[in-house]
DNA sequence: CTTGCGCCTGACGTAACGTGAGGTGGTATG
DNA sequence: CATACCACCTCACGTTACGTCAGGCGCAAG
């Protein structure tokens, strides 16, 4: 028969774990080896280390030591066994979920940075905070806007999605360098330009105007109204704006003057 | 103008944080917001939800608040900003492997617990061993066994692991009952058969021939042998046998019975 | 005799808060 | 006017799964 009994240290390093970690499981009630009577200190068996190796897998598992106490006792797994992983199953894929989400908006995120060098902060937070409550703002979107236009405003593919992100961005950038200009200016109307320009590569005319209408003035129904402001304010929480109170008001300004033109024709129209 | 500052409270409600996490945020000088001098409450303004949504997105991303801690001064991000973000990238790559692998063996786990209603511990413990130490185990035996042989040993789809786990499962079960019982037993004849139906259903026999021989007694070469001790001690070390030493002798014995008619067949071809 | 080794226990540190306990100032009510 | 009730404050311990000292014990070698 071969040498049946370890020391701590010898425990430790035949299964890789630490002294502390054995000390603390000893602590904790899962995992007590039997002792020396005079030094006290303690003597590990065979049957402790398929304990341990249970313990082992039950962590990789992903439960908690708590959780593991409560099945290291009977010799076989049961029914309540296959519910315990089940809840496992899910709470590592919820978790997984959370970590895609993440690594998508990181990945988009270093490519913007890569493209542009150095973006302002506001603008890149705003980004992020859109990226990060996608799904939420898309289900906050569903009671309001149209399945049609719905489409239309959550592109699906990464590649879709990049391509607004650093149109947004380099609006953004524009409209915090030429801010106060007059809305001649020559370049402000090629921010101008390429922004509508953006727009209309996402949206067509009619899903703005539909957009348009939403938010014009008088709302058929005072339920409708109390939804619409519950979801605008919503959105507001979970996404900060990049553009100050200033910017705002500028750019309220040369959009009117930069469309003036255009309602006219409209008014022709009527 | 609005209403420009907030209470703790309103603040905490209109972003969504704990009370409690903003006053931690004040004492790590995280978010430091004004105070009213008579009182000492804090009060919150527009630019600290802003530096709120900062912290958020950052905690989104992964990072630790003390790393956040760092971005927070400058008014930009910077070239560093992608270091960061690429770190934590490939930190999460890692983490989500972790998890697909627990899943995957949490998966093949209900599995097998669905078709058995009760699984020996010591039996589904070191099938779990054998999950959480797949890629290693196949590392390990890349210098050991011929890739050929490698190819049959690790099956690749989930299909066939299962399948593989479902047959060992009622093995060891098998070994289990019978432990004791002579070998031209039925059962026990019965419980051989299958289980080297299983193994031929993965392996040839050419494939076996070699698995035998890298165990044969006599190795060539002094450094081979130690390499094949060290290999097999790690492996012993990762997966726990779910056989204890009894059953091991008694499985010795009844398969060398058991094939002794192939042998003395063997041997008359030699 | 001292040094060193392996073991022991006890206790503090970690991250990001949750959850009280106990005190203060201001307002609404009996 | 006293009291109850808020909303706020600070202090401080609990959480998870250990890592990392610190101080002390018995035993063996130099």
């Amino acid at each position: 028969m071969k040498k049946e009994t370890f020391s701590i240290s010898e425990f430790a390093k035949s299964t890789g774990v630490s002294v502390r970690t054995l000390h603390y499981y000893d602590e904790k009630n899962i995992l007590k080896p039997k002792r020396d009577e005079n030094t006290g200190h303690r003597i590990y068996e065979k049957e402790d280390m398929i304990q341990l190796h249970k313990i082992m897998t039950m962590k990789f598992l992903g439960m908690s030591l708590d959780n593991i106490k409560d099945y290291m006792q009977p010799d076989t797994f049961d029914l309540s066994f296959i519910d315990t992983l089940r809840l496992q199953e899910s709470k590592l894929i919820k978790d997984r979920e959370q970590i895609d989400i993440a690594l998508e908006a990181i990945q988009r995120t270093v490519h913007l940075l890569e493209n542009e060098k150095e973006v302002d902060q506001a603008v890149l937070i705003s980004l992020l905070a859109s990226m990060q409550h996608e799904k939420k703002q898309e289900e906050l979107s569903k009671g309001i806007i149209k399945d049609e236009v719905m489409k239309k405003m959550f592109p699906q593919t990464a590649k879709e999605k990049m391509i607004v992100e650093q149109g947004l961005l380099t609006f953004y950038k524009q409209v915090r360098e030429h801010c106060g200009k007059p809305a001649d200016h020559p370049e402000v109307k090629q921010m101008l330009d390429s922004f509508y320009h953006l727009i209309l590569g996402i949206f067509d005319m009619d899903s703005i105007e539909e957009l348009g209408e939403i938010f014009s003035l008088d709302l058929e129904d005072k339920a409708n109204e109390e939804r619409l402001e519950a979801y605008l304010k919503e959105i507001e929480r979970l996404i900060p704006t990049p553009i100050t109170e200033e910017e705002e008001a500028w750019l309220e300004q040369i959009t009117t003057d930069y469309l003036s033109p255009l309602w006219d024709e409209e008014e022709g129209e009527d």
